[in-house]
RNA sequence: GGCGGCGUAGCUCAGUUGGUUAGAGCAGCGGAUUCAUAAGCCGCUUGUCGGGGGUUCGAAUCCCUCCGCCGCUACCA
């Protein structure tokens, strides 16, 4: 099965924050796990660039705007790299590719009968690049730029007939129960459509960054009509229209909740005009606060608040698997989170070092120290007593269900309480440190289970904490019975039969080094 | 103004077809241990379940109202 899924595309107009990198994450971990259940994955990612605004901030720097976003390109992949995002497409919209596919998308739906021209007038923000209606004025100002002079622009643009497509969206949304989720987002659109849709203007005179539109070249196309084709273009509309064929539909889109209304309206409506089909699902993930720490104080993310955190801050300091784990355990993916420095580190001491490393360097101190590494005779110990009570199939099937729906939080929280704790609880019931003193062959056995423990912990983790699970995966000969490439959910049900089993880990005077050293904020100067 | 959501232990939150002494994680405290990153394990403490009223044998859970916060949206000006 192919698994095509999107995360929106971003202004380059300065560096990526936390928030951006949520979305990113929570996508990645989606495709991470699709990719183990066999789909044929394509994960796609990109940046917006065909803005007034990025143009103005090339300008400033005294670029052209290419390599202006070229180079803001670079450094978003950069960051996306660092944590570990496995996107297989990196589309930025001043590509060709993009050009191509956007002139032929518009003449379709010009040629459909869905574009008009109109005369307007009305007061423009530069700040929104957009028109702004009386009411959305305040003060005679825009509310979301009051520095900014709004300007009595008076143009001929072109118009997409969004109004015409209410009925058939609604009918959508009816038939598609899961079309938007989560649920209080689809509520929003329903009622924003049954409302009523206004026809959009499509296009900006005057400009000469940007697509020009295919049938009035002193026309470009307006935002949102240009950057929501990203999702088609990046997979060969208008270049390569068999593999667009193949990959098209989307089966899910993940996006910020402010833009629903336009993954959810306006970009159905286009597709339908164009006669293609739509996507199957767009996710509308909430917000990362920030948290001051010393004020308690909960505040939006904001260059002019001055509390902007950047991602390669975090990574440089602390990993970029506690990045991942801070955000997927702390912050519901549908629902808002917050971030502060506090919480990251109570986050990732509590879950990282005490629980997850320990556990790892613990279970392959008393291998090393007890068995010198060799588990010999493994594969004839049954490795299922550390399990206890635990229903290892009825966890990974609701795993599968909560990763599927992007509960992430939750599923992160079903592991650790219920698969490593049991092994920690195993460990102090079995006391192999007593035993190894008195009956190696029934400390053995203890081993053989805290490996099987090792191994299915490496499994269940493998798309939120990519390198800690791989690390978990190598700490034994594993691969010798199944290539961790291969390894998917399933795999964490049974222990696939292979050699005995020995301790492959990197060893450090002996003993396993730490994979999360504790964080002493104080010490870390954050 | 309309629609919707939220307000539960110090912190983050679970918990609604109403029903035994309201739960988890983190933090805190105590205990027994020592393989381990002074981690892990066992045990413990705190809650007017936002305020008030009502329905009921019985409400965090239903109804009304008030307060505070948030999202979407309308209109007036």
């Amino acid at each position: 099965m192919g698994f095509y899924i999107t995360t929106a595309i971003d202004y380059p107009n300065s560096r990526p924050h936390i928030g951006t990198a949520f979305e990113k994450i929570g996508a990645d971990v989606q495709a991470r796990f699709r990719r183990m259940e066999g789909d044929a994955v394509h994960f796609l990612m990109g940046n917006d660039e065909n803005t007034i605004k990025v143009s103005q901030a090339a300008e400033k720097l005294g670029l052209e705007p290419k390599p202006y976003v070229d180079d803001m390109a670079r450094q978003f992949r950069e960051v996306w790299a660092a944590l570990e995002i496995s996107n297989d497409d990196f589309i930025q919209t001043s590509e060709e590719r993009h050009h191509v596919g956007c002139r032929k998308f518009i003449q379709a739906v010009y040629d459909a009968g869905d574009i008009y021209k109109k005369s307007y007038t009305g007061l423009y923000c530069d700040g929104c690049e957009a028109f702004k209606t009386d009411k959305e004025i305040v003060d005679g100002r825009c509310p979301n730029h009051p520095n900014r002079e709004l300007r009595r622009v008076e143009e001929e643009n072109y118009f997409f007939r969004l109004s015409a497509f209410a009925d058939r969206l609604l009918a959508h949304y009816e038939a598609h129960p899961d079309f938007i989720q989560p649920e209080s987002r689809r509520n929003e659109i329903v009622s924003l459509v049954k409302a009523g849709l206004l026809d959009v203007s499509i296009s900006r005179k005057g400009f000469t960054w940007g697509i020009p539109v295919p049938f009035d070249p002193d026309q470009t196309i307006y935002v949102w009509f240009d950057a929501l084709l990203n999702y088609i273009t990046a997979i060969g509309y208008g270049t390569d229209e068999e593999r667009f064929r193949s990959t098209w539909p989307a089966d899910v889109h993940v996006i910020g909740k402010d833009i629903t209304r336009f993954h959810c309206a306006l970009w159905p409506a286009m597709l339908m005009s164009a006669g293609l089909p739509l996507p199957k699902r767009v996710f509308g993930h909430g917000f990362v606060y920030r948290k001051d720490e010393g004020t308690g104080e909960v505040q939006k993310i904001s260059k002019s608040l001055g509390n902007v955190v950047e991602p390669m801050d975090i990574i440089d300091k602390f990993s970029a698997e506690g990045f991942r784990h801070y955000f997927m355990s702390q912050c519901p993916f549908g629902g808002d989170g917050e971030f502060s420095f506090e919480r990251f580190a109570d986050a990732y001491n509590a879950g990282l070092a005490n629980n997850l490393g320990n556990l790892y360097s613990r279970t392959l101190s008393m291998c090393v120290k007890y068995f010198d590494g060799k588990l010999d005779g493994s594969s004839a110990i049954d490795p299922t007593a550390w399990l206890a009570g635990l229903d290892l199939g009825a966890l990974v099937e609701g795993l599968k269900r909560q990763i599927g729906a992007f509960e992430y939080n939750i599923a992160l929280q079903r592991i650790w309480a219920e698969v490593l704790d049991a092994a920690n609880r195993y460990i102090d019931t079995t006391r192999p440190f007593s035993l190894a003193k008195t009956d190696l062959e029934a400390t053995k056995v203890v081993m053989v289970n805290l490996a099987e423990a090792i191994r299915v912990v490496a499994i269940l983790i493998k798309p939120f904490l990519p390198e800690t699970a791989s690390t978990f995966y190598r700490a034994f000969n594993f691969e010798d019975a199944r290539p961790w490439a291969e390894v998917g959910y399933a795999d964490a049900l049974a222990r696939p039969a292979g050699p005995d089993l020995r301790v492959t880990a990197e060893l450090v005077g002996g003993k396993p080094a730490p994979l999360f050293p504790k964080i002493d904020l104080k010490a870390a100067g954050a």
